[in-house]
Parts: C-alpha cells; structure tokens; sequence
DNA sequence: TGAGGTTCCGAAATCGGTTTCGTGTTAATA
DNA sequence: TATTAACACGAAACCGATTTCGGAACCTCA
C-alpha cells in the first residue's frame, strides 16, 4: 500500500509541477476535489523531495517570504494546499518554546461555577489561538502537585489554577513558588492565597454577603442565620466576614448560635432538627446553593413558608437556583466573565514576556457581583 | 544576573563533581536543600557542558543504560536531582511522535451529563500519564470543524467527542472522516452517528426510556406522557422509541397528544397551560432533568400532587434531582464510567497503533443504566 | 603477541519545523 | 568591461530530546 501511495504522490506532483508551470489553477482546483482524502500527514520535507526544492524554500514560500520568487512560491503554495498541508504544532513548540496551550487546574470539574469560569477561560483562549489542558485536582494537595508536574515541563505557556482545599488548608505553596520561578506565568482566581506574588482575580465575596446581608435587612429581617461551611475555605470565610460586617453596620448583635457550620455532605435529620426547632430566625444565608435549597426545604418541612416566615438568598447562581421551589434568589458571580478575565491576564503575560518583561507588576482583578432576585427573598416595595 | 546564575551553576556542578567522585552522596543531598530554587529550566546540554560528557551520555545515564558506568551515571544522576532536572516533554512528543494528550470535544461544559463523562476521561486519562485538552463545540458545526483542526496538527494522539447538534442535524462529518483517514484513533461517546466507523460508547437510551415507562406501568400508571426536546438530537429520538416500545408492549395505545415537544427554554404558561389544563395522564417521562423538574412544577401548581396524581422520570441523575422537591426519580446514564469506558478504548488504539495495528476493529459499547427511585414515583410495594 | 571481546562513551542522525547566512546568477551601474 | 547590487535559493544551525553506530581503551586467552 504506501508503494501505491508513493507512487500516487509522484505522479500528481509531476502533473502540479506542470499544472503550475503553465499558471493553470484551475485543473489544479478541479483535481483537488478528485483527489481521495489522503492519508497520514505530509511534512515539508515531502514536499520539497516533491517539487525538488530545499526545505528552507519550502518553508519560506509558505510564509509568502519575498525571498522567494513568485513561480515557485505559488507551484509550493499550490502544492501544499493539494496535500492539505499543516505545519505540525510540536515542531512549531520547540522551535519557538511556545506551545501556545495553557494549563487549568480546578478542585472539581462536575461544579457549576467552576465549569462556568471554565467556558470564560476556553472561550477567550480559543479567540487567542490557545488549546486549554484541563487537569482536576480533586480538592486534593497531591494531585494538584503531580498535575503541575506534568504540564510544567513545556506542555504549557501558562498556568490559571483555583487553590484545591487541601492546599489552602496545608497553606504549602511551594508548588507553585516553584513554577513561577521559573518563569511561567501563574494566574490565581476564586480560590487565592495572599502568600503568593502572581495575578489574581477574585470576587469580592465579603462585599458580596454584605450585600446580601443587607438586602435582607433592607427587607425588614433581623434574625438572619447563616449556614457555611466546616471545612477552612478562604472564600467561606470571607463571606462570613461580610455577614458579620453587615449586621454590625446595621446595629444588629451578632449571635453566634445562628451561624451553622455544615460539611458538605450533612445529614438532614441530625445537624438541622435542632438548629431548626430550637431557633428563631427569619433568614438564612447560605454561602452555597445546595446548602440554600437543602435550607429551604427543610424549613417547608417544618411548616415554614417562604419568603413570608423565612428569607433565603445562596450562593452561585446555578440551576438549583433557578429551579428550586421557591426559586432561589442568589448572588450570581458571573464565573464566565471571571474565566475571561483570568485568560486575557494569563495570555497578556505570557505574550509580554517575549518581548523582555518589566519588573513584575502582579494584578488582583474584582469581578463585581450581582443579586438575582427571585422568589425565596421578598420583593422590596421599594 | 544571569552572569551570577552561571558562576553559581560552574561552582555547584564542581562541588557536585567532587562529592560525587567521592562517593559522599550524603553531601549531595544536605546541599540540595540549601540551594534556593533555581530559575529557568535545564536541559540536557546544559548538564553534559558543566559534567564535560556528551550529551548522549548523559541521556543515557538519565535512564540509567548499562552503557554508562556506573561512577558516571551516578554523578549525573545526582546532578540532574540537584537541578531538578525534568525532561521537555515537546522535545520527547516530537521524537516519538506521541504526545500523551487526548483531545476532548463536547458540546457545552456547563452540563452535568458532561463534566461527569469528562471526569471519567480525565481520571483514567491521567492515570495512564495522559493530559486532556478540551474544547468546547457549543452545538456549532464551525467550531467543532475549527477544534479538530486545531488539535489534529499534532497537538493530540487521538479524539473523544460528542457530536455537537448542529453537526448532527447536518448529518456531515467529513472533518471526523478527515482525521480517522489520517490514522487518528476517535471515540464517539453519547451523540454518535452510524455514518462513521470508529469506537463508540453510548447508553442504550431506547432500554432505558423502555425501562422508565415499564417503571411506570408497573406502579399501575396508564396514560405516560412524554416530554421531549423539538430540536434534532439522536439520543430524543431514541428515548422516544424506548417510551413507545413499551406502551406497546404494554398493550396500551399511543396517544400522539401526550407527546409533547418543547424547545430548550420553553416559556411555561404558553406551551404548558394548556397542555396540563386540557390532558388527562398520571406521569410523565422527561427526556432531561430540567424538562422533569419544570414539569414537576407545573404540575404542583396546576394542584397536583405528586406522585400521587401525577409520577415524573426524567434522564440524567444531576444536582436538579437529588434537591428537586419532591426529590426526582431519574434514569442515571453513569457518565462517569462512560468517560472511563471511552478513554480506555482511545488510550488502547493510541497504544496499540505502536506495535502495527490489526485491521481496525471497531467496537461499540453500552453503559448501563439504572433507575434511581426517589419521590417523584410511588415506591413500589412489591 | 595478536586476535577477539568488553566496557564506556561520543558523533551524528532524527523528529519537523524556523531562521540566519552564504553563494551563485543575473541585471544594473560606473 | 569591471563592479556591484538585487534576487533566488540552499546549507546548516537550532529547538531538546532519543538512539544507532562506531571507535578507543582495556582485558583475556590462545
């Protein structure tokens, strides 16, 4: 078989040699759609054993380089277009050490917002040129590690990572001090750590729960609960921050009872019972969205109503939300235009370092929030 | 200061050449964590310049060749740990022609059926010592075509994908045909067509629509309405045989007015009203999760109850239906295990195709699925 | 002492491109 | 007619590895 195909080769490339001599394109655009899909792919050494050029010629008529004369950048051009060539991108890497991909690793890929920064990150990435390497560290210190291992030898320009909660926890960043020593370029989002000097973009999740917090008071509530996480995440923390802050804005004494700390898997009965007999409150905050529908349903189950006994605003604006009975009024945290924003820091650097790099001027960019009001929070009359 | 990093690299791969001749590995290793971390990557040429040996031995040494002493392969080996020296993985891809990435292009990301699959792939993607690139079709032909491009120029050594939408309505795959004729392995998982011979994963979505409906029926429910999507999806058209197969089996007559098709955001009150106002049927089968949970909705609010008056299925077991209320009976398609499933088959032919390939053999596999019962149907007192 | 074997290492080809520089040919200029 | 510049192209280095092959040095045994 490859001697039938070489032979194939040699005899249309003859027939384009001549085709192209005489300056008839034509035959030349009628034969390629005569000509079967061919196999495997042709390099430019084929094509110049074709044609009987150098290498060099080939790859410079292919650029359109004036150094080459028009009949044989058009016969080479012609050619290549016949066979379908395309330049092989690991070449293209070495040569250049630029692979143009760029490295993303997250905690958990089957997460609505981190898909939704995702898609913002693929999307501007893609518009640039760039493939994007997703890794997934499971929450998990050593995966995140051996993830960045992998990609960090060539396999990519760049880095856009969210903190796993095992390394915010272990607070060990040497992984990363590592890589950005050596030259790569690291953006951080959502999941952050001040001890590392690298661009960063965040939201403002304490301003954030204190708006949330607020729209809840501005609505007439007082008792307001909140329900976060057991685990140390730096965001649930902030958001905790902004709670606190908000209530003492508004004069309202902090009660520590009304602040839940949940693990993500809880158990309905045990962990809630209590918290929901025992208590008075009129509002919760959830610092998720499951935790927020899980909230509201229980509360339904004890007979409360919502919105009228019981406010309810969560995090993230997923489907949940929009699909919750009642739907869940949410602060949304627009991941996509997130996602974005990390890439174009990302590809900005990256780009930059080719031509000599300035001192190192790291940025920490705020996407702004918003409150989707829906139908868990009553509507102001305002 | 690169000059001062030079006279810092002679010193050090001097030391090391002493303690090494020396057989005080000891040494080695104290100094190797008082070294601050060094910057920019080290190659090959670099060691065999300071250790004075061609660069062919040192390759060697690296992977430990009898050909190399072992006094030589010792002081090299201790040399590239202190330097941290890791291999360029474009360099390797390009001798060997082998990338180790896989290429994974789905329709959308912000989907749950999908990161869950995707999970699958890069799970058994990574621990074969694989790296995944994802792109995002978004339901577009052009960019599917523009991704596959991207990738098949030696960035990838084989596909898996979904088909996007518009790509199957057009029924035109000749970018797929392009890339298998080039000899690049493809998988096909959930959206597959008959048109290509290549590897496949699906469910088997007519049993499992089958199954639902025989669920339904069991439970003593006559009149099953089925709520499908307008647009052109393989997977719709299955399901919809499965819920008719099994009417018939059933003995029951298909009512086409109980078939109910809905664009992806359908406004409720135009469509639904007089859909719920004018049937009669005690269940309903959703061909997805957010068509399941609307359904429910519409449902309550029209006064009835479920599953009492009315069960609901719907496909896909996600976040809507653990935390709908009440809680949704969903088929689970174990996306997971299909990612794994697909990964497998493409990671077998990418290694396969090493050792002369045998006539392709293309394979077809089937993931189970399974009925997860929650509140949305009566529990069965059987 | 010389033939034959080990042992150890380096030169060079290779993967598929890009790019610099040199050279032969032709045309323009002095 | 001699000098030079423009033009067109090729040789070769390079990116960072792997791998084949050949050869020097040393050892062994008849």
């Amino acid at each position: 078989m490859p001697g039938t195909y070489a032979v194939a080769c040699r005899f249309l490339s003859q027939l384009c040699f001549l085709l192209c001599n005489n300056r008839n394109y034509w035959y030349l655009v009628s034969i390629a759609f005569i000509i079967p899909p061919l196999k495997k792919k042709i390099t430019l050494k084929h094509i110049a054993r074709e044609l009987d050029v150098s290498i060099s010629t080939v790859s410079k008529a292919l650029k359109n380089s004036h150094e080459i004369s028009r009949d044989t950048r058009e016969k080479i051009q012609a050619f290549a277009r016949l066979y379908n060539f395309k330049p092989n991108n690991i070449a293209i890497s070495l040569k250049n050490k630029r692979t143009k991909n760029i490295g993303v690793i997250i905690p958990d890929i089957v997460h609505h917002f981190f898909t939704t920064v995702f898609r913002g990150i693929e999307h501007y990435a893609n518009d640039k040129g760039y493939n994007v390497i997703v890794c997934v560290s499971d929450e998990s210190f050593d995966k995140e590690v051996i993830n960045m291992e992998m990609l960090a030898n060539g396999s990519i320009d760049g880095f856009i990572m969210a903190l796993s909660a095992e390394t915010q926890q272990r607070n060990d960043f040497n992984h990363l001090k590592e890589v950005t020593g050596q030259g790569i370029p690291l953006v951080l989002f959502d999941r952050v750590t001040d001890e590392l000097d690298c661009d960063k973009v965040i939201i403002d999740d304490r301003a954030a729960a204190r708006m949330a917090v607020e729209h809840l008071i501005t609505a007439g509530k007082r008792r307001i609960a909140l329900f976060t996480t057991e685990s140390y995440l730096n965001v649930s923390a902030k958001r905790e921050n902004g709670y606190t802050e908000a209530l003492q804005v508004a004069g309202i004494p902090i009660d520590e009872s009304l602040i839940l700390r949940l693990p993500y898997q809880f158990e309905e009965e045990s962990l809630s019972e209590a918290f929901f007999s025992g208590q008075q409150f009129d509002a919760i905050l959830c610092v998720n969205e499951i935790f927020a529908v899980r909230a509201m349903r229980i509360a339904q189950k004890h007979g409360f109503r919502i919105p009228e006994d019981i406010s309810v605003i969560g995090f993230t604006d997923g489907l949940l939300s929009k699909y919750a009975t009642p739907t869940l009024t949410t602060v949304a945290q627009h991941g996509e235009q997130m996602g974005e924003m990390a890439a174009r820091m990302l590809i900005e650097k990256v780009e930059r370092e080719y031509d000599e790099e300035d001192p190192a001027s790291f940025r920490t960019e705020i996407i702004s929030v918003s409150l989707i009001e829906r139908d868990s929070t009553s509507k102001l009359t305002s």
